[in-house]
DNA sequence: ACCTGAACACCGTTCAAGT
DNA sequence: ACCTGAACACCGTTCAAGT
């Protein structure tokens, strides 16, 4: 890559960013563009999708969020692994609100920039729950696939003004039902 | 209203209702009009906004599930009433794919067209939700709002791709989250 | 090699002009 | 009263022309 490429590249990730935090994953293109005082053209041959922007964007938090789940594997019971985990990770797509749209539709596509990402981070899930339902911990009758639609549910939740103050304790709420002994529940029973 | 302005109504209705069924709730409205053989500007004096012609597309079946409610909370003990109060609900927001951001986004603007019936709604299922708990068989903390999100939710997940055809799977994890004593919640302690 | 402006086909909004 | 085409400011895609 020429120097002036090169250059343009990092600064082009550094203003989307900042653009992305803002307006969320659906920001415009040409908006990132403007804003980065390039032309249109120079971003798309940089990233040709959103995908491939996206990509590189979170590229680093989620093999982190990938390494975690194995570095909680070995020094936490399952339990307490997963749930961790879990929290984590929806902490995560909490944070970038629509990103979890793009996540689960890139999940689905193998051609997408962002898939090879999001397949490892699925089955790092898919491992901790599978290590919790070995132990009786938590419940059976779900797979890695559903462990992801939960996150992405609570992900999506956050991106809704109307929900998002209610982020923590739905996840709560949902955490209660993964686990089949969870740590404290809180239900009170009414008299 | 003029004759032909009428008639021009119910047509753009039923067209709208078939384009939205295909290509969800963010379906174009010029798109609408072509289909429907009238200019764009003459949908938009119909319908000034997209959720003003989702107020006329969704009321019937909105005003139905704020009775149905009604109906259920007289004919059903508490816990059942709201379960399948839930249940309907989801299977509505299901049914048009998008159609929960538009509802979640009403709900939180008084000046929304979609406003009185989404709270209508609201307000239904938070009297199930209250009389499950004063009975005990729903958890005490949550509320009407928690149960509007957890429905939304639901609503998204059935319209990706991934996630759509877990979307039965994951309502009854979720409904037996929101019971304190579901009656059979598939959990097999593995030894 | 890399960048850029311009053309293109879309979108929703607005409004003056027609009947 | 009601309808309509056209102009407008946006969007992402594509590509020929510049350095």
């Amino acid at each position: 890559m020429r120097a002036d490429a090169r250059k343009n590249y990092s600064h082009l990730l550094e203003v989307a960013r900042g653009v992305v935090a803002e307006d969320g994953a659906d920001a415009s293109m040409r908006e990132i563009a403007r804003r980065a005082g390039v032309g249109l053209a120079t971003l798309l041959r940089h990233f040709p999708t959103r995908e491939a922007l996206f990509e590189a964007l979170l590229r680093a938090n989620l093999e982190a969020l990938t390494q975690k789940a194995a570095e909680l594997e070995t020094s936490h019971p399952p339990d307490e692994a997963l749930m961790s985990w879990f929290r984590e990770v929806v902490a995560f797509v909490q944070s970038y609100s629509g990103v979890v749209a793009l996540m689960a539709s890139a999940h689905e596509d193998p051609d997408s920039a962002l898939y090879a990402t999001c397949v490892a981070v699925h089955s790092a899930g898919a491992r901790l729950l599978l290590h919790a339902q070995s132990e009786g911990t938590a419940r059976s009758d779900m797979d890695g696939g559903d462990l992801f639609a939960l996150i992405s549910a609570l992900g999506w939740l956050a991106g809704q003004p109307g929900f998002a103050t209610r982020g923590d304790h739905l996840s709560h709420l949902i955490t209660s039902a993964i686990l089949t002994n969870p740590p404290e529940n809180n239900v009170k029973k009414a008299m």
